[in-house]
RNA sequence: GGGCGCAUAGCUCAGCGGGAGAGCACCGGCCUUACAAGCCGGGGGUCGUAGGUUCGAAACCUACUGCGCCCACCA
């Protein structure tokens, strides 16, 4: 019934109402595509090197060329292109550069999926065929991301789009090579390294994570197993490594095993002896206090391995089978083995004890998902520490900013403890390790422009680099490093990098290594914004393994690109995880059609910027508070723009937006129109104004309703090239302020106390205001009548009811010919509440100016105030009393 | 095992030494010529627990409880 009458009134409404250029209603989804390619068009996004305006810049954090746009992507972005086109309006040269990340591991696992749906594998195809599957992918379903990014409003700079294996980036990456491998921060060794049996890799230390797991511990004895000699029991939680096992360590000072030092027993199903060595790394009070050493398949074995000069014999092969232990269990998977060894100790009456399931802690590949195992070989690292120490150090000295600032401590954490990082991978797609190995054992890193070696046994390392490498040089490889091009001279360092805590470690510690080291101690960027991450009404992650993961493209597609991306502001509060529901959502969306009907009146009403906004002797007070209120919201945006509070600045505008300048001074600006004339010329002027500022200060977040409503109103060209709001320095009148807020308070009094009694909104009454002359009111009265509903008293009008409201300017009686029954009953039961709210306040304020303490300590203001509080709620009690003796006896 | 963070209204969160706040949800009333995607009015919290510091604590300190996160080579 009602759906049937608003859609009546719509059709009329666009029959009769006469808004040239803005339409009824905004419609995103039919508009944003078209504003974003106008602004790309008219080229607002592109950053001139040659500019001399101070320059923003600042890059995109790659995402993955496999990946599409998620709600995480689309928090950073919203946070970042606000950034950006705050920048842009603030007349900087500005460029946001977008890009991908060639995400090696990704694409391995994406494109080997594919091989798989075919029958095949990279193996058997070969590097070559592989590497040029991968391309043809990326070329046709690559980089969906892209185009995605457009419909968020992202205002990228397309001109200086990078994917980080493209030619110039290559280049960035080898010659970085050849710098560290020079300098003697890069180098080969066989280490023992996270190795994944289903990527086949070694990974570096980030990409483990560590998982508890209900595992085993199995007890067994090493050694004879009756009086005829020595024995000793061991534990693990991985007894298939028992076959590499090379010796058994015991504490040095530990008694029960002093003897048997230098001795040695006998491994178990292999016939090997190893020996019985002391180490200091042993806990004695752990277990037994004697441990098994596997020095390739355990990192603390490895170090006691090369303390001992143990041998250490790798008893797996890629792929995590049992391997060249010349024992019956060779080929046998890891996890199979673990079982099948067990039983054959078990067999042999060696499994002294079992606890299953015992909790422990696994690493795992986090791309593949499989138990990590360590493993002997042989790769490539970078040394760190010389390089951390100065990525800490340029934050410590405050060259670099973290926001928040509580975020430094994790920051420290990482630099401050970083070991070497392994970067060769034992894959296809990625930068190939740049070093060419010679028949007699030579070894030639290259740059970029040298020529390989040729010849029979010359050949290149198979291996490509960590995926991570070439993302640590993003920042500046992406202005044209190792060139000294104009782009890198001018937007080097780069302004500020927005980006997850979850990668700080990853990315961002890289990034600072780098760069400092690359770009003689200029640290990539000047500040750091380390944002939290997204996740659903009740606090939980958003992601697939939730199952509460939301494409944001169906939520673009249902409220537009402004709504997601004013919602997402409004949460991100610095460093904290953001809740999203699209209840919360819709609400943006309503907060859009607010200011979207707002415009409409006052472009109804013939608001316009043509015309300047009047000096402030001719505006009334409602003029002034909305002004010097604007005011106030323009330089409290760009204090909170400094700690990136966004989440406040976003708030901010809204409640501006709808409670001060929709819910009062529209309201209050009607009355003024109704008068005609200067004043009614003024009042257009100042909702020009006042909308004016606010789109443009509204424009960072929601930049495509903006972009509508502010040229409509104003005939400019773009808001996203409109100056940014300044404060606009008239001055500020305070007691206007005051004099708004009385105005406020008594009308919310009058339509309480109407609410009260049961009368409709809409219904007019015939009142008597009186004192409000006295109280400095008297302009304002046709204001309050209108907003509270009342009329001037007719003939023969007689006071049914009356309050009294007291405000700061004085006190307004109002006399109302209810011309009904009132509610006297709800109106004594309201002022017995008033009254004890105001008695509560006395009496608290009173015990406090009574405390001598609380006199003689406190601070002056603070006394004054409270003596203020007590005088008003003195005050408050007196005129309650009045009007309950003034009700009607039931 | 080490470290960090958080517990404030039904939900999500601000506030971080001097009157307990916002949005949404909820209750009541309204088609009021920008907006019913709206307007007007209203209810709702011993600020996790227990101590301490202070004239004064949601805020500072300590302990505890409960969640969450990060790191780690405990066989």
């Amino acid at each position: 019934m009602c759906e049937v009458r608003r859609i009546g009134w719509v059709t009329e409404t666009q029959a009769h109402q006469h808004t040239p250029d803005l339409p009824p209603k905004w419609n995103p989804a039919e508009v944003e595509g078209e504003l974003y390619q106008r602004w790309v068009d008219a080229g607002y996004f592109h950053g001139d090197e040659n500019s001399e305006k101070q320059p923003f810049s600042v890059v995109i954090p790659p995402p993955n060329v496999t990946g599409s746009l998620h709600m995480g992507h689309a928090f950073e972005h919203s946070l970042i292109d606000t950034l950006t086109r705050r920048a842009r309006m603030q007349g900087k040269e500005t460029v946001w550069l977008p890009g991908m990340d060639h995400a090696s591991i990704a694409v391995h696992a994406l494109v080997e999926k594919q091989l798989a749906a075919e029958g095949r594998n990279r193996r058997e195809m070969g590097r070559e065929a592989f590497v040029e599957r991968v391309w043809q992918w990326k070329n046709e379903y690559g980089g969906k991301i892209l185009s995605q990014m457009r419909r968020l409003g992202d205002s990228v700079d397309w001109d200086r789009e990078r994917f980080t294996m493209d030619e110039g980036l290559s280049r960035a990456v080898q010659t970085m090579f050849k710098l560290l491998y020079d300098d003697g921060l890069i180098y080969r060794a066989e280490r023992l390294v996270n190795w994944s049996p289903v990527l086949r890799s070694g990974l570096s230390d980030a990409e483990v994570t560590h998982k508890e797991v209900e595992g085993e511990l199995v007890s067994m004895r090493y050694g004879a197993l009756d009086d005829s000699g020595p024995s000793i029991v061991v534990a693990t939680t991985r007894v298939e490594t028992m076959l590499g096992d090379t010796a058994v360590a015991v504490h040095p000072d530990d008694e029960r095993y002093r003897d048997m030092v230098g001795t040695e027993i006998e491994l178990p199903l292999t016939g090997r002896r190893i020996p019985v060595i002391a180490d200091e790394h042993v806990d004695p009070e752990f277990g037994t206090g004697a441990v098994k050493v596997t020095p390739a398949h355990d990192p603390n074995d490895f170090e006691i391995g090369q303390r001992h000069h143990l041998p250490m014999p790798t008893i797996m092969d890629e792929e995590g089978r049992i391997a060249n232990t010349g024992t019956e269990f060779d080929g046998m998977d890891r996890f199979e083995a673990r079982v099948a060894i067990r039983e054959a100790l078990r067999a042999q009456g060696r499994i002294v004890a079992e606890k299953r399931p015992y909790l422990h802690s696994v690493g795992h590949s986090e791309r593949s998902k499989e138990p990590i195992e360590p493993r002997l070989s042989l790769q490539w690292f970078v040394a760190v520490d010389s390089l951390a120490a100065a990525a800490g150090e340029a934050v410590r000295s405050g060259a670099v900013r973290v926001n928040p600032p509580e975020m430094a401590k994790r920051y420290f954490d990482w630099t401050d403890n970083l070991h070497d990082w392994c970067i060769s991978r034992q894959l296809w797609w990625g930068h190939r390790i740049p070093v060419w190995y010679g028949p007699d054992g030579e070894m030639v890193c290259l740059g970029p422009d040298e020529q390989p070696p040729t010849g029979p046994g010359w050949h290149q390392d198979e291996d490509v680099l960590d995926t991570w490498f070439s993302s640590g040089l993003w920042p500046f490889s992406t202005f044209g490093w190792p060139e000294k091009t104009p782009s890198l001279e001018k937007f080097y360092p780069t302004t500020v990098l927005v980006t997850g805590y979850d990668i700080l470690f990853f990315w961002v510690i890289r990034m600072m290594m780098f760069g400092l080291y690359a770009m003689n101690g200029q640290p990539p960027f000047r500040t750091f914004v380390l944002h939290g991450m997204v996740r659903d009404q009740f606090g939980k992650k958003m992601g697939k393994s939730n199952g509460n993961a939301v494409d944001p493209i169906t939520w673009l597609d249902t409220y537009g690109a402004d709504a997601l991306r004013f919602t997402l502001l409004r949460g991100a509060n610095p460093g904290a995880d953001v809740p999203i529901s699209e209840e919360w959502v819709d609400g943006s969306r309503r907060f859009g059609t607010k200011l979207w009907n707002a415009t409409r009146f006052a472009l109804s009403n013939g608001a316009t910027v043509a015309t300047p906004v009047p000096p402030r002797d001719e505006l009334t007070d409602a003029d002034r508070w909305i002004l010097d209120l604007t005011d106030s919201l323009v330089s409290d945006v760009d204090s909170l723009y400094e700690g990136f509070e966004f989440a406040k600045i976003a708030e901010g505008l809204y409640h501006f937006t709808w409670d001060e300048f929709c819910d009062w001074y529209l309201e209050l600006a009607k009355v003024q129109l109704a008068e005609g004339g200067a004043r009614a010329d003024a009042t257009r002027s100042v909702l020009g104004h006042v909308l004016d500022v606010v789109l443009r200060l509204l424009h960072p977040l929601t930049p495509f309703i903006t972009e509508s409503l502010w040229t409509t109103l104003t005939g400019g060209e773009s808001v996203v090239i409109a100056p940014w709001p300044t404060v606009s320095g008239a001055t500020a009148d305070p007691e206007a302020a005051v004099r708004i807020e009385s105005v406020q308070k008594l009308i919310t009094e009058i339509r309480r106390f109407r609410s009260d009694q049961g009368l409709r909104p809409g219904q007019k009454v015939e009142a008597e205001l009186s004192g409000a002359c006295c109280a400095g009111l008297s302009t304002h009265e046709a204001a309050v009548r209108s907003l509270a509903r009342l009329t001037e008293p007719g003939e023969g009008f007689t006071a049914t009811a009356s309050l009294e409201v007291a405000l700061s300017t004085g006190t307004v009686t109002v006399r109302l010919d209810t011309s009904g029954a009132i509610d006297v009953e709800a109106e004594r039961k309201r002022l017995a509440k008033d009254l004890g709210v105001a008695e509560k306040e006395l009496a608290q304020t009173e015990a406090k100016l009574g405390n001598p303490k609380f006199v003689g300590k406190a601070p002056a203001d603070v006394v004054a105030k409270i003596q203020t509080r007590k005088d008003a709620a003195s005050i408050e009690i007196e005129r309650i009393k009045v009007q309950i003796a003034a009700l009607p006896q039931a």
